[in-house]
DNA sequence: AGCACGCCGACT
DNA sequence: GTCGGCGTGCTC
């Protein structure tokens, strides 16, 4: 017999192999293969062939397993996306496997080899003894992190039924382990010590607290947008939860989660970023109760995907809810009842640069589908693409629009950037009524957010003498400089260096910073307000692993005044019951080169927005603005979401914009760029050839040089309502075909289906 | 993506 | 005379 093998490789097409194992092939085993000269790969079968290849070929050096460790329904997903990305299925399966497959030797069985046994610890001593315990504590006062595991043993054990005799319950090892920067290391000491002792234990049903019993009570907002999504689930429409910041969504998805665990299926929450799953896990895990809640995405270990792997495999383990990124949707989803897309407006969703370049909420669509389960996407302001598919009645659009246990909307008010420098009435970026709102707001020890949606302490570095711009070397971008690391940083290659001290065109040491990255804006806050507690927010102050959820716990103390974050104050965290909310500058977000840019500032300023408001007052929102007029912020401060979205469909239906149209982007890579530009050129008059014209380009894209490599743009606009396999073929193959081209051999081509 | 093969400049 | 630069091409 002969197998289809999918391999780790950009290339597009699979490898068959002779199978000479003496157990039988199946889609869905891996083995390993010869490839090349000298390399061996580990791949998965996609297919058993029963006649003979027409080629040579090599035979399988073994199979690694006897049963498929693969899905069927995971494979058929990766079918569709390198079908419908336009990418290989190596590439697809580098993104869907997490590490411990390439390592993992023989499992004998349908799951992982340990097959269910879980380790479990518990406290030595009896119930009874509860000196022992703060014994133990004292003892543990240099040993941050074991008091930390000890704590955390004993705050779960508490939630758990009494288990026989006098002992504490037993603590499945995964509980205690998804805080952050938790490890087995901290339990093993206090084994050691005698504090815990370990027990491998099958996972069984009757150590989960009945869920039911801890759900929330629903406002009567809530319970009706529950009960019509429930009518689309039964209609098998997908949801369109519209829902303003402090809804309650989240209590809707855990109503959700809930009821597709009473008929004993998972249920798959999706997050943009794994930033804010930190928040939302304990939300979660407080209505949920502990072990109904499991997490999956890039900064969890290895051996927790695997656990996150096999409890959604096993048919007799505990239904779940799953927390995850994108990658989420490549677990086993045969016992999924449910997916829940949060925030599904988010372009972080997307995946940018190593392909499959997919959008994590188009492909849940597609699989919800396919395996015949509910998808709810929420959001307050839903991307144009999903709400014109409500309002074609292919989603059902179901609103909640009440804020829960908050007053009123937002009194938003724009102050013009003009004015206020025309009367000299502006602080650093501050203008004066937006200085006395903060001072207002600290002064009542209430807290207030200023945003700038710039990480970095200044974006450029200009000579004061001849105007030059410290650029990146290998990209055409101006280098932000940081001044926490005291470094030029290019925010396109990553690439860092120390500022040189004399300008390098005219040789004279005039450097001026231009421009406000939320480094400087917090230096400016600090002077402005020195009594005040400043917490920064942006990917750099956030890079460490619990550095997010150090934030949140100040935030909930109130022992913050004033933050000041870029949009991922939006994304990572729900930070309801600020008072007042400054926007530095509108027009950085209003001008982007980027026919979305509309629609994203208003996504970005009603998130802003979102995140003030009490109970007993309102919260204010001041919109700092050189274009108070422009019909996004009066959108803005409208908060009205269906009056911008019809305009902005509006404007893309004029313009031939999605989701009027299908974009598929063509990128022209090549380290010359006159190469670039040529090939681009070449490709352009190829595929109006193929496809009967409608290819827009070629352009530079804004930043039209990364890492030394020259980049052009081509853009095919394609009817929205056809199925665009023929065409992406067609693309393929006009594609490959530039590698023929004696002057192009080397140019790199990238296809981006439905660029964000 | 790797990894080999191949054809031209500066070293013992 | 060789080491090694990376352009080009192939992998069942």
């Amino acid at each position: 017999m002969w197998v289809e093998v999918i391999l780790p490789v950009p290339v597009h097409s699979t490898f068959t192999y002779a199978w000479d194992a003496e157990s039988l092939p199946a889609p869905g085993m891996r083995v390993h293969v010869p490839f090349g000269r000298q390399r061996c790969l580990m791949g998965v079968v996609r297919s058993v062939l029963l006649e003979a290849p027409t080629h040579e070929v090599k035979g399988i050096l073994r199979a690694l397993d006897t049963h498929p460790r693969i899905q069927r329904q995971q494979l058929s997903l990766w079918d569709w996306m390198s079908d419908y990305y336009a990418c290989s299925l190596g590439e697809v399966m580098q993104a869907a496997l997490p590490h411990f497959f390439k390592l993992e030797e023989d499992a004998e069985g349908p799951f992982t080899i340990s097959d269910g046994a879980m380790a479990h610890w518990r406290w030595i001593g009896r119930q009874s003894d509860q000196g022992q315990i703060s014994a133990a504590f004292e003892q543990l006062s240099r040993a941050t992190k074991q008091s930390e595991a000890l704590l955390q043993y004993f705050q779960v054990a508490l939630r758990l039924p009494q288990e026989e005799g006098d002992f504490y319950p037993w603590v499945a090892q995964n509980s205690l382990l998804e805080e952050d920067g938790m490890d087995a290391s901290s339990l093993r000491a206090l084994q050691k010590k005698g504090f815990l002792e370990k027990t491998l234990r099958m996972e069984s049903e009757a150590h989960w607290p009945n869920t039911e019993a801890d759900l929330a009570a629903l406002s009567s907002a809530q319970s009706r947008a529950l009960a019509e999504i429930r009518e689309g689930m039964e209609e098998g429409k997908p949801v369109l939860l519209r829902g303003m910041t402090g809804s309650g969504k989240t209590e809707l998805y855990v109503h959700l989660a809930a009821q597709a665990m009473d008929l004993g299926q998972h249920t798959l929450l999706l997050v943009p970023e794994i930033a804010l799953t930190a928040q939302l896990y304990r939300r979660l895990d407080r209505s949920l109760g502990r072990g109904r809640l499991l997490v999956y995405h890039s900064q969890v270990s290895d051996g927790q995907r695997r656990d996150v792997w096999e409890a959604m495999l096993r048919p007799d383990s505990a239904p779940r809810l799953i927390l995850a990124a994108r990658s989420g949707l490549f677990l086993p989803m045969e016992r999924v009842g449910c997916i829940i897309v949060d925030e599904e407006h988010e372009t972080s969703y997307k995946q940018q640069d190593p392909a499959p370049r997919y959008h994590g909420r188009d492909v849940a669509v597609w699989l919800a589908h396919q395996i015949g389960a509910a998808l709810v996407l929420g959001s307050a302001t839903p991307s144009l693409e999903s709400y014109q598919n409500a309002r074609q009645g292919k989603y059902l659009e179901v609103v909640l629009n009440q804020r829960f246990g908050i007053a009123q909307a937002p009194a938003i008010e724009m102050l013009s950037l003009v004015k206020y420098q025309a009367l000299q009435q502006m602080e650093g970026p501050f203008t004066r009524p937006a200085l006395e709102a903060i001072a207002e707001a600290v002064g009542e020890k209430k807290q207030a957010l200023v945003f700038q949606n710039r990480r970095g302490y200044s974006p450029f570095l200009t000579c004061m003498a001849c105007g030059w711009t410290e650029p990146c070397t290998d990209c055409d971008v101006a280098v932000t400089y940081h001044k926490t690391s005291k470094s030029l940083h290019c925010h396109y290659c990553g690439q860092s260096r120390e500022p040189s001290p004399h300008c390098p065109s005219c040789g004279k040491s005039a450097w001026q910073w231009r421009g406000l990255g939320t480094e400087r804006v917090e230096e400016h806050v600090e002077e402005l307000f020195p009594e005040a507690r400043i917490l920064r927010i942006d990917s750099d102050s956030t890079r460490k692993r619990a550095a997010m959820s150090q934030f949140v716990d100040w935030l909930e103390h109130g022992e913050v005044d004033i933050v000041v974050g870029t949009q991922m104050i939006g994304k990572g965290l729900d930070l309801s019951g600020l008072d007042v909310a400054v926007v530095l500058n509108a027009d950085n977000a209003l001008q982007l080169p980027d026919f979305r840019a509309h629609e994203r500032a208003f996504q970005l300023f009603t998130q802003v927005a979102g995140r003030t408001g009490r109970r007993d007052l309102p919260g204010k929102v001041l919109i700092q603005t050189a274009t108070p007029e422009h019909p996004v912020l009066l959108a803005v401060q409208q908060g009205d979401y269906v009056p911008m979205a019809e305009s902005l469909l509006a404007d893309r239906k004029t313009h031939h914009y999605p989701p009027y149209v299908r974009m598929i982007r063509v990128e022209v890579r090549h380290r010359r760029e006159y190469v670039a530009q040529q090939a681009a050129h070449f490709l352009a008059g190829q595929l109006n050839a193929a496809l009967g014209g409608g290819v827009l380009g070629p352009d530079a894209p804004s930043v039209a040089r990364i890492k030394n490599v020259y980049l052009q743009h081509l853009w095919l606009k394609l009817p929205a309502d056809r199925s665009l396999s023929v065409i992406k073929k067609r693309l393929r193959q006009t594609a490959d075909q530039l590698s023929f081209h004696p002057d192009f051999k080397s140019v790199k081509l990238v296809l981006d289906v439905d660029p964000a």
